[in-house]
DNA sequence: ATTTTTGAAAAAAACGTTTTTCTGAATTTG
DNA sequence: CAAATTCAGAAAAACGTTTTTTTCAAAAAT
């Protein structure tokens, strides 16, 4: 195969008759440069066929244009929405991005941090599976908010985790999000509603429990531990949590659940256990994730805005990247209600199919 | 800020008193270095906490360890879960994956394979969205077998799709999927089976078509053209092209049809139109995708096998990464046939939440 | 009219590696 | 035993940019 030399700024300043440093200004903007010279070296650029390598660039400038991206899952319905948003804002200010899935778990989370930081990218976003409550994340945290390579420091926002007031941050109004979930079912008469949580180390899980507490004393229903019952993440935990709570015998005409997929366990268990929804026990989930409109009956839940967390998200990094100094952000964005058949019976059966 | 001087394999060679040489193929094991000098650089790297700078490295080598990816689109199910698994796959590899989504436009897909030749990674993983039939994209075509960058050839390997016999790629067997799902319905006695065909442009439209008339044909059902109507890939249109089948007034007691989207406006159509499924009319999809197991009823599919169509990507990419001159590997995986109520009134519904 | 200041452009240094070339001793060969 | 080969290691040359420094002339200030 014919190997021609490659061609580099250097020819192209040969060719133009000027010198690199010129043509590298030129290039970039970087400096005043005579009509004349200017458009001598767009001429060799163009004759050339001259194609900046921005790996020499980025060696030099320290700059790499890419933001990596740490996610718990990857095919998960919300991440990869969100990934979807970070994705289109990410190339509208000329940023690639550089996909991590950590599968939940911290130690890969910390690995690809750290992939990234050698990899020198010049920001990340960060899902973090990270339990804020125990001591020893401290340390990592900590790492997180010093991380640098070389002394270079390489910012960190945070989305849909607000796991240190020293990071950037976009979520979820979660208290307001359930605290709005709640007081939908009172104002469909409910009184006896339960609280299904997911793992209260989570600092989202814990504001979304507050908002269901919140809810119930502003509208005078006593709160009833006997109610409320944590469980993990899954589907299936949704479904045994919810039998234990209907198997506690406490009076039961409503359930708020602290995300979708254990709503949709809860659901499947209710069906099971031989009541009607929502006459018997009205369910509202959180997330509105992909799915819920499917199930039937369809899932009532709080929709939380993915696309402008991811867009958001980007604004704060590449904000961070310009300046290092701006005092902390943190973004909370309202949720939606969105009423389906879960709470009310004359609902429509609407699948929304926009994950396709 | 103190800013302390960056330490490079220079100060790692002055520490270790050895040549920057020497440091760099202990580092690499590209000679063979005496036990005591790789002691010494061992020592002193670890010492100096000298890290790497791959931007630097990449310079010179020509290499960026990282494969870009190109899907029509992040969110959607089907290539979120591609996603996932060349993820993993890639890292295995050692390779960092770079994403881009096309939004099925053309344009942005050729922008995208040109901003990944400009970034120079190391190889590409194409899910391409082009219409193999128009001319016009014969010249596109040839730009991506002979991608490269000042004369370094920049490999590619499809997914999902076989645009051209020069290409390495990974496809589902569409002729054998469709064949084993048009006899399920034959096997179950159908005999008005109709085809719901996604545009048949698409290689695999037209593969998946193939294997209908086939298996109409092995079991000696007659053809007829008024059963076979052609949409584009949308949940809407299926719908819409459902109606028109039933509108015909054509017997009908079974439909397959080309992609699970489809398939659930097809479902919905039916009930619509005041028919069981599947005891008027039994369906099945094709892809298996997410929604096809929690819709009502069920749907019945060929499953694709999404993580082995991502990892053989994966691998196929990187051999030829490895070995530019190796013939040209065209892979194609067998689907599964997943039955559901859809084509089995007796099949209980089990929500896959995988996609959680 | 002489010294400063400004400005455009060139020259050179730097970025941190990998890779090629060079060196001199030790080993093998004929 | 002299010449050729191997070998470990050092030195130096690349890789293709950006950025700093230098140069020289023209404009501005004293």
């Amino acid at each position: 195969m014919k190997r021609t030399k490659t061609i580099s700024i250097k020819d192209v300043a040969a060719s133009a008759n000027v010198s690199i440093s010129t043509v590298s200004h030129v290039l970039n903007g970087t400096k005043h440069v005579s009509n004349e010279l200017r458009e001598r070296v767009f001429v060799s650029v163009k004759k050339l066929g001259y194609e900046v390598n921005p790996i020499a660039s980025g060696l030099k400038s320290g700059k790499t244009n890419t933001i990596g991206v740490v996610v718990p899952s990857i095919s998960n319905v919300f991440y990869s929405r969100l990934l979807h948003s970070i994705h289109a804002a990410a190339l509208k200010k000329n940023y690639s991005v550089c996909i991590y899935e950590t599968q939940q778990n911290l130690e890969y989370e910390m690995r690809y941090v750290e992939a990234l930081r050698l990899k020198r990218v010049d920001g990340i976003l960060l899902t973090s599976c990270v339990d804020t409550e125990r001591p020893e994340t401290k340390a990592y945290i900590k790492t997180l908010i010093g991380l640098n390579i070389n002394n270079k420091h390489i910012p960190i926002a945070c989305i849909d985790s607000d796991i240190s007031p020293n990071l950037d941050a976009v979520t979820t109004d979660n208290v307001a999000g359930v605290y709005t979930a709640t007081k939908h079912l009172i104002s469909l008469g409910r009184q006896y509603i339960a609280y299904l949580a997911a793992p209260l180390y989570f600092q989202n899980s814990k504001e979304r429990k507050k908002g269901y507490l919140m809810a119930l004393n502003d509208s005078g229903i006593p709160v009833c531990e006997e109610r409320i019952i944590e469980g993990d993440f899954s589907p299936d935990n949704g479904a045994v949590c919810m039998k234990k709570l209907l198997e506690r015998g406490c009076q039961l005409d409503g359930v708020v659940v602290g995300n979708d997929q254990m709503a949709v366990g809860a659901v499947w268990a209710i069906k099971k256990h031989g009541l009607k929804i929502p006459d018997d026990i009205a369910v509202i989930g959180f997330d509105d994730n992909y799915p819920a409109s499917l199930i039937t009956p369809s899932l009532s839940s709080i929709s939380v805005p993915k696309d402008r967390l991811g867009s958001t998200a980007v604004d704060l990094l590449i904000e961070r990247i310009r300046n290092p100094e701006a005092p902390r952000r943190l973004v909370r964005l309202p949720g939606k209600l969105i009423v389906r058949q879960t709470t009310d019976a004359n609902s429509e059966a609407v699948w929304d199919l926009s994950g396709w």
